[in-house]
RNA sequence: GGCCCGUUGGAGAAGUGGCUUAACUCACAUGCCUUUCACGCAUGCAUUCACGGGUUCAAAUCCCGUACGGGUCACCA
C-alpha cells in the first residue's frame, strides 16, 4: 500500500514548485486504491517560524483538493504530523547507530570547521570534514561528555566504495563515498537535523515514496547510507525536475509568478492551476489536457515525469484558465467577480447589471482580474485607441455613424435587442456590410476595434453616454 | 572548483534501435464561420532531435567526448 508525504515547511506561502510536489505527492497515493496522502509540517527552524503559515499550508491544499488522509489537523495513526512535536524521538536512533558504531560523537568547534574549510577554499580544494573525532577512545568521549564540551553525533561514511540509488525518474545513480561527509544526525542543541529527522519520520510513518525537487539528488546517498545502518527498508524516490520561467531563471516572488497565491489573486481558478501546474514535467497519454484531478488522478503515471526542468508558461495557463472560466456555471462566475469590481472601484448596487456586464466577458477573459480592465476601457471613459482612430480616416464612415446616431435616439427602451435592431436596421439603410459596417458603430461608441457583443455591451452604457461618444466622433 | 543531473520547434511535450518523411497541447500565421470582434473550426509552422565522433544494414533513441544550462557541496530546511 501506498503511503506518500508532502512535507513543507511554514514559510507563509506556497510555491509554485512546491505545489506541483504536493500534486505529484498526492496523485501518486491516489494512484493506489488504498493510498494514503500525509502532511507533515517541518518547522524545526525556529528562526525561520512564521505566524499563520500553517493555517496557509491547510487553506491551500484544501482549495486544490488535495485532501489529505492524515495531518495535523485531521488526525492519524502515525502522529504527531508536527516535527517540532516529535522532536524527543530521534536522538536515540542516533545513540543507537553510535552502540552499533555507524555513529560517533565530534566535539570540533565550529571555529575550527571554519578554519578549515576556508583553508581548504584558499587552496582550492574541497572541503570534507576530516573524521577527526572518529577515532576518541571511550574515556576520552566520556570525559568530553562529563565536562559539559558540546558535541555532536555523526555517521560514519564507509571509506571506499560507492554508494547507489534508484530513483524512478532518473534511474540508478552512483556516489563514490570518498564524496560524502560524515554527516551530522544531531546537532549540539540536541536536535536532529532535517535530513536525519526526515529518514526517522519517514520510517516511522512507513512512507513508501518519498518525493521531492531534484535539488535532493546529490544529498541521496546521504538518505541510502542512513536507511542502510539503521536497519530500514529503503522507500522508493522520485525527484522531480525544477520548474522554472523563460530563460532557465527563478520564478521569483518580486514579479508574482512564485507563489500559488499569486496567481489566485489574479483571478486564476485553483482548479486550472492545478491542470496546469501539473502538466509542468507531466504529460497525459492522450490529446486531452484539460484534467480535472479525479482525471489526473486516473491517468497520472510516474513513468510519465520529465528528466529536464519545465518553463512556467503564462499564456497556457492563461489558456488552461479560460477553458475553466467558459465551463463556469453563469452565476458562480458572476460571484466570482465581485471582487475584483469592488476593487476597481466599480458600483455593484444594481444586480441585473452587474450580472451583465460579467457574462459579457465570460468567454474572453483568461484570468478575472482582467475584467476590471475591461471596465476601465470601455465602460468608465470613452478613449480612442490608436488603431480605431487609424480605422476612422482610413475608411468612409461618417455615413453609417450618422445613420446608426439616429436609430439609436430613436430607441425608446434602450436594451440590447433594440439595439440590435438599430444596428440592423443601419445596415440595411447604407447598405454597408461586414467589417465597414460594424467597425464604425464599435469605434465610435466604445473606441475600440475589438470587444465584446456591442448591443450587449452598449446596453451598459447610458443611452444618453453613447450619444454624447457619437457626437465626438 | 569537485561531484550529480539535464539539453527534441517560441513554451509544455510524445518518442526507449526500423511503424517518425518527429504525435499532441499552448503560442504564432492564414483561411472559414458569425453582416464586426471574440468563441469555434480548418490549415500552416523542427528535412530534424545542443555540437562532434563512434557502434549498427538502420540512431532523436546505444557509447565516448565537447559546449551550454541547472543542482549540490552547512550544527538551514
Amino acid at each position: 500500500m501506498r503511503r506518500t508525504r508532502f512535507a513543507p515547511s511554514p514559510t507563509g506561502f506556497i510555491h509554485v514548485g512546491n505545489l506541483r510536489t504536493a500534486i505529484y505527492t498526492y496523485l501518486i497515493a491516489r494512484g493506489d486504491k488504498n493510498g494514503k496522502f500525509i502532511l507533515r509540517i517541518e518547522d524545526t527552524d525556529r528562526e525561520r517560524f512564521v505566524e499563520g503559515a500553517v493555517e496557509v499550508i491547510y487553506e491551500t491544499l484544501k482549495q486544490c483538493n488535495l485532501t489529505y488522509d492524515e495531518g495535523p489537523d485531521v488526525g492519524g495513526d502515525y502522529g504527531p504530523y508536527i516535527q517540532s512535536e516529535r522532536k524527543n524521538s530521534y536522538k536515540k536512533y542516533a545513540l543507537e547507530l553510535v552502540e552499533k558504531e555507524e555513529a560517533y560523537y565530534c566535539f570540533c568547534t565550529l571555529e575550527r570547521l571554519q578554519n578549515l574549510r576556508e583553508e581548504a577554499q584558499n587552496k582550492k580544494e574541497n572541503f570534507i570534514y576530516d573524521g577527526c573525532c572518529k577515532s576518541l577512545s571511550k574515556a576520552e568521549i566520556a570525559n568530553k561528555i562529563n565536562s559539559g564540551i558540546p558535541y555532536v553525533i555523526r555517521q560514519k561514511t564507509p571509506e571506499d566504495n560507492v554508494t547507489t540509488f534508484k530513483c524512478e525518474v532518473y534511474g540508478q545513480i552512483s556516489i563514490n563515498n570518498s564524496e560524502i561527509e560524515d554527516q551530522i544526525l544531531i546537532k549540539s542543541d540536541g536536535y536532529p537535523t532535517y535530513n536525519f529527522a526526515n529518514v526517522i519520520d519517514d520510517n516511522l510513518m512507513k512512507i513508501t515514496h518519498v518525493v521531492r525537487g531534484n535539488e535532493y539528488l546529490t544529498s541521496t546517498p546521504k538518505y541510502t547510507l542512513l536507511y542502510k545502518a539503521l536497519g530500514f527498508v529503503e522507500p522508493t524516490y522520485v525527484h522531480l525536475p525544477h520548474v522554472v520561467k523563460e530563460g532557465g531563471k527563478k520564478l521569483s516572488k518580486r514579479e508574482g509568478d512564485a507563489y500559488f497565491s499569486d496567481f489566485v489573486k489574479k483571478g486564476y481558478l485553483p482548479t486550472a492551476i492545478v491542470n496546469y501546474v501539473a502538466l509542468l514535467g507531466w504529460s497525459p497519454e492522450g490529446k486531452k489536457e484539460i484534467l480535472s484531478l479525479s482525471e489526473l488522478e486516473k491517468q497520472f503515471s510516474i513513468k510519465r515525469i520529465n528528466k529536464s526542468p519545465a518553463v512556467f508558461d503564462i499564456q497556457k495557463l492563461n489558456w488552461v484558465n479560460s477553458q475553466y472560466l467558459k465551463k463556469m456555471d453563469d452565476i458562480e462566475f458572476s460571484k466570482l467577480c465581485l471582487p475584483y469590481l469592488i476593487e476597481g472601484g466599480i458600483d455593484i448596487n444594481n444586480q441585473e447589471w452587474t450580472n451583465k456586464f460579467c457574462l459579457l466577458f465570460k468567454d474572453r477573459l483568461s484570468s478575472i482580474s482582467e475584467i476590471t480592465k475591461y471596465y476601465q476601457q470601455f465602460l468608465a471613459e470613452f478613449i480612442l485607441e490608436e488603431e480605431a482612430a487609424a480605422f476612422l480616416k482610413e475608411n468612409d464612415c461618417g455615413e453609417v455613424i450618422k445613420v446608426f446616431k439616429g436609430k439609436l435616439s430613436a430607441i425608446e427602451t434602450w436594451n440590447s435587442e433594440n439595439i440590435k435592431t438599430a444596428l440592423n436596421e443601419t445596415g440595411i439603410e447604407t447598405k454597408v456590410k461586414g467589417k465597414l459596417l460594424f467597425m464604425p458603430m464599435r469605434i465610435a461608441t466604445t473606441g475600440m476595434l475589438h470587444g465584446p457583443d456591442l448591443p450587449r455591451s452598449l446596453e451598459l452604457i447610458d443611452k444618453d453616454e453613447v450619444l454624447r461618444r457619437i457626437e465626438k466622433c
